[in-house]
DNA sequence: ACCTGAACACCGTTCAAGT
DNA sequence: ACCTGAACACCGTTCAAGT
């Protein structure tokens, strides 16, 4: 909530309490009338500030992601400091809810791979991948980060009485996309 | 639409007409009163028949998948035909990108899986792989088929210039967690 | 530049009433 | 058993009008 001086409103405002609803209460709770009502304005104003809905919500989705801190690589070697990127993100992203299925919602899913896009294609570098290759690995990492977390985050219970850990099953794979690497010189292994 | 006899509504007509307007415009476009109108009839009489919308969305989900037609496995060794049986999946779900999109909305996505699971399991049964480690391999597989393509339906286009081909990047991480099976004895490899 | 109320064209759902 | 119209409580958005 803003503080309730005579400052006019700011799209900033809107955007910032548009983030705190969506987050306490899912984007389905996010209406026009609704945020008007939260900061204490009329509906319409909100128009003249972020347009309509549909920009609110990218708006929203940026803000999100600004706010994620910056996912950090751990270890020596680069295969172990992938796995910690890989493993962050994910982290991160999972405690994100919202932000999943909004960027999903308006397919902007990629954005969320940003924060360590750059990392690991520096890691990728590191062990001398590079050209057509290492931009293979990277989709084929960003894939299976973004849409496992993806996933995760509406998996019906299945049927199996002994069910598979997501955490596990997520390692599992990114172990088999990792052996594919070749192994670093100065890592050891 | 439905004949234009006299006989009554039933729920099949209801929800063929309702697979109808979803495959043609999307779920969105699937409202009470234009299922109402197309039906040629009140918009009261569809709670009748199915309840509400969000039971009828599962109604609809149910149908979509039991008119895919049968995925079927090819080639001789397991590794083989797991891949056919995958590739085939992932083909039939993306002719089929209004399923994908509803079933992810209603948390179903595991469903989409159903029509390979058995035969995926039998392959890896023939491979020697049991219990706990066959039930891991398939959940990895499903993770990654469903997953994929979830996420390949709302790629927003990535800013670089040589994208990488979607198919060869679902081939490159099938291909990674297959290697981590045992080779068949009687493969000819 | 910023905010308002009224209005339009929609939604899903309930409910009492008809046959 | 099946279908109806009226009504309720919502939506997003536009627009002319105010200061």
């Amino acid at each position: 909530m803003r503080t309730t001086g005579t400052r006019p409103l700011t799209a900033d405002d809107v955007v910032e309490e548009a983030v705190r609803i969506v987050d306490a209460h899912g984007a389905d709770a996010l209406t026009m009338r609704r945020l008007a009502d939260e900061l204490g304005v009329a509906v319409t104003s909100i128009y003249w500030h972020v347009g309509n809905r549909e920009e609110l919500l990218d708006a929203v989705i940026d803000h999100l992601i600004e706010e994620m801190g910056t996912v950090r690589a751990r270890g020596r070697g680069s295969h172990e400091r992938i796995v910690t990127l890989a493993h962050g993100l994910r982290r991160t992203l999972l405690a994100r809810p919202q932000l999943i299925a909004l960027a999903h919602e308006r397919a902007q899913t990629t954005r969320m791979f940003q924060p360590v896009q750059a990392a690991i294609a520096r890691e990728l570098e590191v062990l001398g991948l590079t050209g057509a290759d290492a931009e293979r690995t990277l989709r084929a990492l960003q894939v299976h980060v973004v849409s496992s977390v993806l996933l995760e985050r509406t998996v019906d219970r299945l049927g199996t009485e002994d069910p598979v850990d997501a955490l596990d099953l997520f390692g599992f794979t990114l172990d088999a996309i990792l052996a594919t690497l070749p192994p670093h010189a100065t890592d050891p292994s």
